[in-house]
DNA sequence: TGACAATTACTGCTTAGGCAATATAATACA
DNA sequence: TGTATTATATTGCCTAAGCAGTAATTGTCA
């Protein structure tokens, strides 16, 4: 009988597995503080971490609602919603269309731009509050371990 | 005037931080991706990841509501109201403490206990289809990473 | 002892995301 | 061309988490 050659990936062994310790367990612990420590440093612009990440989608190219949705793994109606507060904030700008007058083309307004600087720079504050003790190169690594992760599809 | 040495711990400068490919977003969106895995690994057993977090935790040693919500960082009234689920479906067992009555004590059922090591099973087998061409080395490196940053208070 | 504070669990209210159904517009193609 | 399929955004409904307020119990300490 001819067996294919199985990669050996088993990392965790289903029978020693220890799920407090094991990286999912992990990786949800470290982004409840990080988010905490994000709306922390939001709060005084009264935006929240969620409404943060999708600023920052707007900021850096992506133009409609669906690409929102693509990039954040958003469900379309919770994103309608969101958009609706963003733009009840005076943050963000709906414009129909006229390429394709289905979609809805979204954009900074002029007040969104302005704070935005802000915002990038309580998030780094954020970020580097949580990684203490780190080496550039030692971030940088984690950096590369979980986008290799992301990769994994 | 005397300065204070501080510790140089800027791993990220404001000014040049990219939020796209900071740490913050990686580990939300790995998150995503291992709790989807999760969620699909477990739906045969008809138990969400949320749900299995707790699990987890009755089946190592926490045994009060107050306990469950200080290890997950989870809100009284949300915590409440899982473990009311978690008793409908059989697997989670209420029982007034003698000692203090105030607190209720959690247990596994005889049911719970019973699909618990197939529980841990999916889960180490979701993590391992996240972590395809990782080493073992390179899994615990992430690991010790991930600590060091929870460690950070 | 007795008054006050802290802890534990719970309930009502609000907010917000996921899913399904819908309307509109664009695309494919027979 | 016309019809079916797909894409986009929106709304309603359901679920679930956070927050505030409450009741019961325990702890503190003057």
């Amino acid at each position: 009988m001819t067996e294919i050659a199985e990669p050996k990936t088993e990392i965790y062994d289903p029978k020693t597995f220890d799920p407090k310790t094991g990286i999912g367990g992990l990786v949800a612990r470290v982004r409840v503080k990080l988010f905490e420590a994000l709306d922390e440093e939001l709060a005084p612009f009264d935006i929240t971490a969620a409404q943060y990440v999708i600023l920052v989608n707007l900021a850096t190219g992506v133009d409609s609602a669906s690409g929102l949705c693509k990039g954040v793994s958003y469900d379309p109606g919770a994103m309608t919603r969101m958009i609706d507060r963003l733009e009840r904030k005076g943050l963000v700008r709906r414009v129909r269309s006229p390429e394709d007058r289905r979609v809805v083309n979204l954009a900074l307004t002029e007040e969104g731009k302005a704070v935005y600087p802000k915002l990038v720079a309580s998030a780094a504050a954020a970020t580097n509050r949580r990684l203490r003790g780190f080496t550039k190169a030692e971030a940088q690594q984690l950096e590369r371990l979980l986008q290799r992760m992301l990769a994994n599809d």
